[in-house]
DNA sequence: ATGTCTTTGTGAACGCGTGCACAAAGATGG
DNA sequence: CCATCTTTGTGCACGCGTTCACAAAGACAT
C-alpha cells in the first residue's frame, strides 16, 4: 500500500507538517501512525470533502471575451465543472458555438437552469446587465454566483456570491513594483514617513495566491 | 475644506473605524482632531500610496480568449494601468489589431519590453508556453508577473509572480454549494464525522472577495 | 510477547490582526 | 483665554489560526 507522511506531504507543499495534520484531522482521522497515510484513500476523502467527485454544471452568462475564454477554460472539466449552457443576450450569438457549445438567448434563462439543474452561474456580462442578470438566476433557483462584472451585486440571503476583479491582482503587482522602486527615490512631496506596514515590507515568502497582502481598504 | 470622519468612512465601507484610522495611521497622520480627514488629500495621498497616480505600462503575452478579455478589460486604465503592447507567438496574429491594439510577435519580445519600460508582465499562454515566456519576460527585465496559466512558474528572487486560477473561486462556491445541500443528506460512505472546519461554516457575513475561506491544501 | 522506532493526533504556547476604550489634540464658542 | 466638544491616534486586551512538542498508537523486528 502506497503511502506517504505528513512531513513529506508538507515538504513538497511548503507547509507546516502540523497544520496538514491538523487539517487532515477535520475529514476524520485515517492515517496510520507509524506509516502515514493512504495516498489513495487520502486523494479520495480530499477530493470527495471539496466536491471534486460531484459534477457540478454551470452557466455561463455573457458570452464575450472573458465568457468565451471561461468556456474554453480547460481547468474547469478537471474539477468536476461542466459547463452546461452559455447565454447571451445578443441574438445574434444564438446558435454560434462557442467552444463547441451552442450560445442560447437569454430569454430561455430561467428554463436553461431548471432543466440542467444548475446551482452555480457565473456572470461575464458587461457592469450594467449583471445584477438584472444576477436577479434572474437566483430567481430560476441559482444559489451561488461567480461574478467578473466591476460590480457589487445584491442577492437575497442564502445565495453565494465571490467577485473576481481582474485588476485588482495587478493592482497588487504594482503595489510592490513601487515598493521596489521607492526606495532610492524617497518620499516625493507627500512627506510619508514611509513607514512600513505590517506585513507588507516583511513579504520574503514567494507565495503566488490571493492572500492578505495588501491593505484591504479601498472603494471601487 | 470638505472631510470625513472615520466613523462615515467605516459606516459606508461596513468596516471598523479604528480599523480604518489604523490604516490611515500607517500613511503617516494627517487627520484633523475633532474635524477629520481631508477628502481631497486624502484622496490623493491613497492613490499614491497604491499606486494609482502612476502610469504602469503592461505587456500582455498569449492573445487568445483570455489575452484578448484582457486587452478590452475596461477596468485597467482607470487604475493606472496601460496595455503597452501585445504579444502572441502565432505569426497569422501579427498586426491583426485586438482591443485596437496592433498584436505583435513574440521574437521582438525583448525589444517592446524595453522601448516601453515595462516592468510588469501578463502571462495568458497556454500552460506549456508559460515557464518559456516568464523567462524572457524576466531576462528582459520584468520584475512582475500575472500568471494566467495553471502552472506554477519559477523566477529568480527580486521577481514577484502571483497567480490566478479561474477555476479556484468556482471550487469555493461548489464547496460552500456542497455544504448548503449536504446538511439533510448527512454522511455517506466514508463516515465522515462532519466537523465543522475552522470559520467555514460560521461563514455569516457576506463579503464578496478573496480572503481565506476555504482550507488551503491542495496541489494543482 | 516485548521492545523499539516511526508517525499520527492534539493540548498548549505563541504571534498577529482586530476591536475596544481612552487620553491627547485641536476646533469652536463664550 | 478658558471650557467644552468632537474626532483622532494608539495602548491594551481579546480571539483565532499557526506552530511546537509530546504522548499515544501502531508497525516491525527480535
Amino acid at each position: 500500500m502506497p503511502t506517504v507522511s505528513s512531513e513529506e506531504l508538507a515538504a513538497a507543499a511548503g507547509v507546516n507538517s502540523a497544520k496538514l495534520r491538523k487539517d487532515f484531522s477535520y475529514l476524520g482521522s485515517y492515517g496510520t501512525r507509524g506509516v502515514g497515510y493512504d495516498v489513495e484513500y487520502l486523494v479520495y476523502q480530499i477530493s470527495r470533502e471539496l466536491g471534486l467527485t460531484q459534477d457540478w454544471p454551470v452557466v455561463i452568462v455573457g458570452i464575450g471575451n472573458l465568457g468565451a475564454a471561461l468556456a474554453n477554460y480547460g481547468g474547469f472539466a478537471s474539477r468536476g465543472f461542466r459547463v452546461a449552457a452559455l447565454i447571451d443576450a445578443d441574438p445574434a450569438m444564438a446558435g454560434k458555438p462557442v467552444a463547441g457549445i451552442p450560445v442560447q438567448h437569454t430569454d430561455d434563462l430561467e428554463k436553461i437552469i431548471k432543466d440542467n439543474g444548475v446551482s452555480i452561474g457565473v456572470i461575464a456580462t458587461p457592469a450594467g446587465a449583471a445584477q438584472q442578470v444576477c436577479d434572474r438566476l437566483v430567481g430560476a433557483g441559482v444559489t451561488s454566483i461567480l461574478n467578473f462584472a466591476p460590480t457589487v451585486l445584491s442577492v437575497p440571503d442564502g445565495v453565494d456570491v465571490r467577485k473576481v476583479d481582474l485588476s485588482i491582482e495587478l493592482q497588487i503587482l504594482a503595489f510592490h513594483e513601487q515598493r521596489k522602486a521607492g526606495e532610492e527615490t524617497a518620499a516625493g512631496d507627500g512627506a510619508l514617513p514611509a513607514a512600513a506596514p505590517r506585513g507588507v515590507a516583511a513579504d520574503d515568502s514567494a507565495d503566488q495566491g490571493p492572500d492578505g497582502d495588501v491593505p484591504a481598504v479601498m472603494p471601487a
